[in-house]
RNA sequence: GCGGGCGUAGCUCAGUGGUAGAGCACUUCCUUGCCAAGGAAGAUGUCGUGGGUUCAAAUCCCAUCGCCCGCUCCA
């Protein structure tokens, strides 16, 4: 058996008509002409989200001591977007270039000087032209053919016409000092200013006005924040630990492109892991262990600082990953330090190779305590928490000791410039921190499960050729999914439709499996197409009912079945008593 | 938002102004038999949507929605 070779688009076509064919994902409001940037699943669709989103809450919670979940509302106090940035973040002025459509942020447009051309329009030989007049900034220094050339090349490849464009009726309209109206790269003139908001408005309240408005969370995580001190409070966890939350978010995105993957609507799985600042390590554990390759992460040390909690939640999130079957196919991109935010401290995206391309599934950034910071300037609370550890060690250490600490991070915070704190900041951040208080850093593991289900079809989806019957090569369409994940574990399959001692058979076996199992019953058309049936689907395994379960070929056979395995297509004959439990074995 | 391509049965697609089509899938029945191809019968369409031109529109024109590609955006 060989897989079938398919281009990158052949495949991503074949995977999208699957899809919708057999009720994985359908567009959403179809009937109705379609919604762009929304999705919803079908059946089986739904079955493997929820199995995706189960393993990733189970991993979170029951199988850890230090993580607790959450579950928030959607809409929240409006003050959140505002403190977390997401407000004017969001709401960029966009400007575009009458030129080449590119478009640049209102606030980014870098002053230009020179003169203004202006052409009447352009057009070619072969028939095509523009009716609009072109403006276009002549740089100082910069030679008029230079330029000429330069708007005829970027007329071509923005409107797609070959050939030589003539350019008509050039004119210098003036020159101008520092216009802000060109774009910085090709000169073009910029259009009118418009908003780009990338937040979903709400109104909340039936009289709907500007005093009314909320928004539709853009992040599931800064719900975690705000809630950050009922959870500390009531829960009984105590730094580090995590909070979790799986839920829906919204952007307004402005090209909702590549299936699924970029929505407007979409579900996240956010963790905010909290840790001690590392200075409070460094006063309880005396040192701060740095991250180096190869370091152990198995288990969470006493001494580490965010470096290696933050590298412990790659390995952590990997095993995961490992646990569905994508262990094989990720990959890893480490932000570096220039294209941080200016709240980040480290990023590493975990990416998966999509047939349209290689993108993020999951970004892990260490955050320091920029969120929480941030809610406690903006609401007036208070978002630190006492580490009574960390008292006791701070009252052991001589001034002496407690200056070091103090000038090594005043250090720091010069090297930073204009955006580090000044002295007496850092002096009073100190002294809350040796009585013992300090506020959390974080670090946010941040997973898509819209994107996760994808990549799960696509790293599942195969041709194979086999051979049929009669030897000729035939194409086999198999989703190979992890049997943990697959949204259908079994399918009970009487062999004959037409003997009703067959059918009451297969139809016992199926009551006894679907009792704990996702299990399916089938009996339409031949056997071998039953089995493709379920292996385009991903069903793991196949139960077949036949005459010997009957006890037609003797006692030892009876009440045995058979046991199809979708990747081999192997066969094994079972006790129909072992069944259950081999079968729970296998998707556990 | 810009440029290009596309939209016909559940799926893949043919159909360039004159009766709406094919293959697969589907439904029912027959078949003691295990990897999609046996036999018989059957159902399926506002030709994405709205408007226009025409005696006549799936076909030509305009608008609109959606999908794909490129640009753009992406805490």
């Amino acid at each position: 058996m060989s897989n079938v070779p398919l281009t990158a688009a052949e495949r991503m076509e074949k995977i999208v008509s699957l899809c919708k064919r057999k009720g994985f994902i359908f567009q959403s409001s179809e009937i109705y002409g379609g919604f762009n940037g929304f999705w919803d699943y079908g059946p089986l669709g739904a079955e493997l989200k929820r199995n995706l989103r189960e393993r990733w809450w189970l991993a979170m919670t029951r199988d850890r001591e230090d993580v607790v979940g959450l579950d928030a509302t959607i809409v929240m106090h409006p003050g959140i977007w505002k403190a977390s940035g997401h407000v004017d973040t969001f709401a960029d002025s966009m400007r575009e270039s009458t030129l080449s459509n590119k478009r640049v942020r209102t606030d980014h447009v870098e002053p230009q000087s020179g003169n203004v051309l202006e052409y009447s329009g352009a057009r070619t030989a072969t028939g095509w032209s523009l009716g609009k007049p072109i403006r276009v900034l002549l740089r100082k220094g910069e030679h008029i053919e230079s330029l000429r050339k330069r708007v005829k090349t970027l007329l071509a490849s923005v409107h797609s016409v070959s050939g030589e464009i003539e350019l008509l009726d050039e004119q210098n309209v003036g020159a101008v000092e520092n216009s802000v109206d060109f774009h910085a790269e090709d000169g073009g003139a910029l259009g009118e200013a418009r908003p780009f908001n990338l937040m979903m408005r709400t109104w909340v309240g039936p009289t709907a006005t500007d005093a009314d408005i909320a928004y539709l969370r853009p992040e599931t995580a800064q719900a975690i924040f705000a809630q950050f001190k009922n959870v500390l409070d009531s829960s009984r966890v105590k730094v580090p630990f995590g909070i979790c939350q799986i839920g829906k978010a919204f952007r307004n995105e402005v090209t909702p492109r590549n299936y699924t993957f970029r929505s407007r609507e979409f579900e996240q799985m956010e963790l905010e892991f909290f840790i001690r600042p590392d200075e409070a390590i460094e006063i309880i554990a005396g040192k701060v262990t740095p991250w180096t390759e190869g370091a152990d992460l198995s288990t969470p040390q006493p001494d580490w600082g965010w470096q290696m909690w933050h590298r412990y939640w790659v390995a952590e999130r990997t095993r995961f990953y490992q646990n569905i079957g994508l262990g094989d196919a990720l990959e890893y991109y480490f932000q570096p330090a220039e294209d941080l935010a200016h709240y980040a401290r480290a990023c590493v995206d975990i990416l998966f190779q999509f047939p349209f391309k290689t993108d993020e599934l999951e970004g892990i950034a260490a955050r320091g305590a920029f969120d929480l910071t941030q809610h406690q300037i903006h609401s007036g609370k208070p978002q630190e928490v006492f580490d009574d550890e960390l008292k006791a060690a701070a009252a052991k250490l001589s001034p002496e000791q407690k200056e070091a600490l103090l000038q090594k991070r005043l250090t720091e915070e010069k090297a930073k410039g204009d955006c580090g704190l000044d002295e007496a900041a850092v002096r009073a951040w100190f002294e809350r921190l040796f009585a013992g208080f300090y506020v959390p850093h974080v670090i946010e593991p941040s997973a898509g499960l819209d994107r996760l289900v994808l990549a799960i079809l696509c790293h599942a989806y195969a041709e194979e050729s086999v051979p049929d019957a009669k030897g000729n090569p035939e194409v086999r369409n198999v989703l190979r999914f992890h049997p943990r994940i697959a949204p259908v574990k079994v399918a009970v399959l009487p062999l004959l439709r037409n003997k009703p001692e067959l059918v009451a058979k297969a139809r016992a076996v199926y009551d006894e499996l679907r009792q704990d199992l996702a299990a399916t019953f089938d009996d339409g058309g031949a056997i071998g197409r039953r089995y493709r049936r379920q292996d385009e689907v991903g069903t793991p395994f196949c139960v077949t009912i036949d005459f010997e379960t009957l006890g037609e070929k003797g006692p030892e056979l009876q009440d045995t079945v058979t046991l199809r395995h979708r990747d081999s297509m192997q066969q094994e004959r079972i006790k129909i008593s072992e069944l259950a439990a081999r079968l729970r074995a296998a998707v556990r």
